[in-house]
DNA sequence: GGCTGTGAAAGGCTTCACAGCT
DNA sequence: AGCTGTGAAGCCTTTCACAGCC
């Protein structure tokens, strides 16, 4: 998917499919909450339904992983939870660096789901000298300008960047030479990074612009034989109405991951 | 891709592929960058290399909107920013609600990507009565309470999510309830809509796990013939301390992978 | 009888490579 | 000469459907 430059070889070793690398932790997340009910066995078809594919597919993945279901009775919740982990190498400690503490940081900080499971928030990091010892979930922020050394003695290979769109190539270069080989970004840029170096990218407003298309659909398909109910004037109605709000809100403070790209 | 229920019917009407629409939104960034500096015409070539693709999928794309570009020269920038603007619903208004205003939710209502691409925050809504009134990005908090009065009176259509996981259902069916025919999720949960409407999930920690997937295969591989230069000695330093903690897991009790989170 | 694991078929997406326009 | 637009090929993903095991 958002492999920055990286030509994928198809998958190498033991070649699981990239589609279905995605869907795993799909499946872990599904499984877990199972293990937390002390269900003790599941089959393809709920499990399927808890984490919202189809049974075909989910059967398919697991064929890549190996045979760890039992035919007529399911999959036993417990060792598929610890096969799936191990797999994703989740049971292992992921230090990982967050750079960029505004407010998407600070989010990303505080979100409980990475320290859950295996991941370690090694250190927070901001350009900002005023942020500098502010603490932030606990941690005290750093300065941009210890980024290499906390990358070196904490052996940290993935990073996520949170800043500005104008700060990420420069922050991006510096983690990949301080060593950082894995890169989460926020920032709704670019990244140019060296062959070996997986980057992902997450676009909060790409996804709205998605939506608005799918919804664009509906509006225009009128009585779309699917039945939702009454939707459709909507969207011309309010026109008018967003004019005035939308010049309010250029003003606003752009704390964190900004604009840098008004459209 | 994160499409709730709907049984995508094969993209309706002049058929745009699913993941050709999810490209759309980097193009209109690249080209809106292009824009602003005035740059008249780009080729394919350029433009999928501002975009981070290859040139051949781009032209591809673009010949399914139409033909807009001209042979021997390339696509005029202004005419096309415009052409996808279009075709993404991006040149009317959409007033989008962001419910859930923890750390998460306060950065998407500072987020300046949205206000820039057409959408308007209309409303920011928690379920905690001490946040009520209190401004966010200069926006006004309001109780869960004038949800559906909220939806209704703005005409909003999409909503975002960004409650803890244990709430989101219910946001949700409350979101569907009133109007609403397209959510993004950031709650860690699948959420259940009925047909019609359009679920996109952005989760934090799946992106770090797909990450940690690779990294691990990197880790492993030694020597990765593909000759990233510096990055190597990392790679068997983390490989060691790897095993060490592969190790110490095997024979532990896995009851990890706790929590689903909160925000 | 029930459910997994998987070949085979179908569908979608990407890449190739070149005809065709300017 | 240069670059777009697009059939055709190749690859990847999903779905089907059923043999095989419990």
């Amino acid at each position: 998917m958002a492999t920055g430059r990286t030509h994928r070889p198809a998958t190498r070793s033991r070649g699981i499919p990239e589609a279905t690398v995605a869907r795993l932790p799909l499946y872990l997340r599904a499984l877990t909450a199972l293990s937390e009910r002390s269900v003790p066995t599941v089959s393809s078809e709920e499990l399927a339904a808890a984490a919202g594919v189809n049974s075909a597919k989910l059967r398919k993945d697991f064929s890549y992983l190996g045979s760890y279901g039992t035919r007529g009775v399911g999959y036993d919740v417990e060792y598929l939870v610890y096969q799936i982990s191990r797999e994703l190498g989740l049971t292992q400690d992921w230090p990982v660096v967050i750079v960029g503490i505004g407010n998407l940081g600070a989010a990303l900080a505080n979100y409980g789901g990475f320290a859950s499971r295996g991941f370690r928030v090694a250190a927070l990091i901001d350009a900002d000298p005023a942020m500098a010892g502010k603490p932030v979930a606990g941690i005290a922020v750093q300065h941009t300008d210890e980024l290499e050394h906390i990358i070196e003695s904490n052996g940290v290979s993935i990073g996520v960047i949170a800043t500005p769109a104008g700060a990420a190539q420069q922050v991006c270069d510096r983690l990949v030479a301080a060593g950082v080989t894995s890169i989460l970004n926020f920032a709704p840029t670019v990244l140019t990074v060296p062959d070996g170096v997986d980057v992902r990218k997450v676009d909060l407003s790409i996804e709205l612009q998605i939506l608005a298309f799918h919804e664009q659909r509906k509006a225009g398909e009128e009585t779309p034989e699917g039945g939702a109910p009454a939707t459709s004037g909507r969207a011309a109605a309010v026109a008018a109405a967003a004019e005035a709000a939308a010049a309010a809100d250029r003003k606003g403070p752009d704390g964190d991951v900004p604009a840098v790209m008004p459209a």
